[in-house]
RNA sequence: GGGGCUUUAGCCAAGUGGUAAGGCGUGGGUCUGCAACACCCUGAUCACCGGUUCAAAUCCGGUAGGCCCCUCCA
């Protein structure tokens, strides 16, 4: 399998530490809010890796954290974080925000057919990870206390700026306007490990620790999770690109700074989806959730169609316009599937070459657009029948979770039923406009008739 | 100021040296009481300039545009 590695910034064969296993840690979400559906895309992407690598013979093991603490504030009128921010906001606790949302985030998952990573790590729950590696970090010299935190010295790295490219006198401190510049850290950007003494005035959530009372920062949380749950090695790191730096910078700092060797070799970084060539953040309020998309009519696996249809490495620009075209094209896809019949016999060795033809792609910096265009020339395919043609596409469906072999709904009654039979005799006798009145009674119920030559048959929207 | 990604038809997009996959839309047609569905036909010389080569969307150099990051962010 070749992915584009962010640390060499070339597309490289994967090979993984182990033969088999393939370990991955993926960052999750901040969990004081819906997830947007530009996050979802990350998620989408990952879905795919693990599952591709499953496909092709791999164990995997797959570690998410959920965010429920810690994170700064963008505000500095109020000096909170986001969490204390949500919470006075919807009159909870950060717990009570912390588990509705998470929850809400898992449901998302659902609906885009995403398999739920093995292991779910929440911050708050593996603080005696965090609290050990700073310990180390303070004793080997990388970690220094200042001011009553603990911030992480970069100066002492080498390779500090490999991942992001950067070198160290071309950054700008403090770059956006509503950044202060912290004065107790030796060098512009060492990064807390531990606040004691933090800018946010009494937090809510607080750990006694022999550094005293205070939490953890941010960076720690992905590397003492993963360290924990993955061990000292890890294959391959997702996140989306903002995470580049400094997150992912850090945390290669002080993981490898507490281990003592390299720690990961794979660095994947998916691109933004835009909304409206601008870009989506929950910050801002500029945002569109599954659950927007759901109450607009639009199914939330023709939102991933849309995905699946672009490159990862490139950022797409999310509009309406664009996610009918998404819509229409999938439906017409799956009508195209589920019509196919089931019972033939399946041609095997023309399903194995499809299915090697969908792995070339896959494995080739997880080119889905090109994987969902072989399900258009299976269809086209005039060698093999039906059957085998189906078989295939859901063969491959078991990757792209896409759900195309799934029938609509036919939960119709005898009351609508008879409503059919009498519009039919309306046809027969020529009284159309009494025909076109029913077809239009049973639209408001969601249900579309379609004439054939067979007979008349129907379609439940949505 | 610095680093990174990116630029192919109306839209999305494939393509990694040999003369541009696919999807949606548009237009035309078949079918149809009408409509929808389905099916058939229909489009670009690849941001721009220069170079390397027998041959470049694909390699090199430059210019321009879009986006991300430089301690909230997927």
């Amino acid at each position: 399998m070749k992915i584009y590695n962010t640390l060499s910034k070339k597309i490289e064969e994967f090979i993984p530490k182990d033969k088999n296993n393939v370990t991955i840690y993926t960052c999750g979400p901040t969990v004081y809010h819906y997830a947007h559906i530009g996050n979802l895309r990350t998620y989408i992407m990952e879905d795919i890796l693990e599952k591709t690598l499953n496909f092709c013979g791999y164990k995997v093991k797959r570690v998410m954290n959920i965010t429920d603490v810690g994170h700064l504030s963008s505000d500095g009128e109020t000096g909170e974080d986001k969490m204390t921010i949500a919470s006075k906001r919807e009159h909870k606790s950060s717990l009570e925000i912390a588990k509705f949302y998470t929850e809400a985030f898992f449901k998302d998952l659902e609906k885009l057919n995403l398999k739920k990573p093995e292991i779910i790590a929440k911050a708050t729950e593996n603080i005696d990870i965090y609290i050990k590696m700073i310990e180390k970090l303070l004793e080997n010299g990388y970690a220094y206390k200042s001011n009553g935190n603990i911030y992480f010295d970069t100066s002492k790295m080498d390779n500090y700026y490999e991942l992001s490219g950067r070198n160290k006198d071309d950054l700008q401190i403090a770059s956006r306007d509503d950044i202060e510049e912290d004065i107790y850290k030796k060098n512009p950007n060492d990064f807390g490990l531990w606040f004691t003494n933090s800018k946010f005035k009494n937090p809510e959530l607080v750990w006694d620790s022999v550094f005293g009372k205070g939490y953890p920062g941010w960076h720690i949380e992905c590397s003492g999770i993963s360290i924990k749950y993955l061990g000292e090695y890890l294959d391959i790191h997702c996140g989306a690109e903002d995470a580049v730096f400094p997150h992912h910078t850090n945390e290669i700092a002080q993981s490898e700074a507490y281990l003592g060797h390299k720690w990961c070799n794979y660095w994947l970084h998916f691109s933004f989806l835009n909304l409206n060539n601008d870009k989506m953040s929950k910050s801002s309020g500029k945002f569109i959730t599954i659950n927007t998309l759901i109450e607009k009519g639009y199914n939330p696996l023709a939102y991933k169609y849309f995905i699946l249809n672009g490159y990862y490495h490139k950022q797409l620009n999310f509009t309406y316009e664009n996610l009918d075209i998404a819509q229409r094209s999938y439906n017409k896809l799956k009508n195209k599937i589920t019509s196919l019949k089931e019972n033939e016999i399946v041609n095997e060795s023309a399903k194995e070459k499809y299915i090697n033809k969908f792995k070339d792609f896959l494995n080739n910096d997880l080119n889905t657009a090109n994987a969902l265009s072989l399900i258009y020339d299976i269809l086209k395919d005039e060698k093999i029948n039906e059957t085998t043609k189906l078989k295939t596409i859901l063969k491959m469906d078991e990757v792209l979770g896409l759900s195309l072999g799934e029938k609509k709904e036919t939960i119709i009654n005898d009351e609508i039923l008879n409503l059919i039979k009498k519009r039919d005799e309306y046809k027969s006798s020529k009284n159309y406009i009494k025909a076109d009145e029913i077809r239009e009674i049973l639209l408001q119920k969601n249900i579309k008739l379609i004439d054939t030559k067979n007979g008349t048959t129907y379609e439940i929207i949505k």
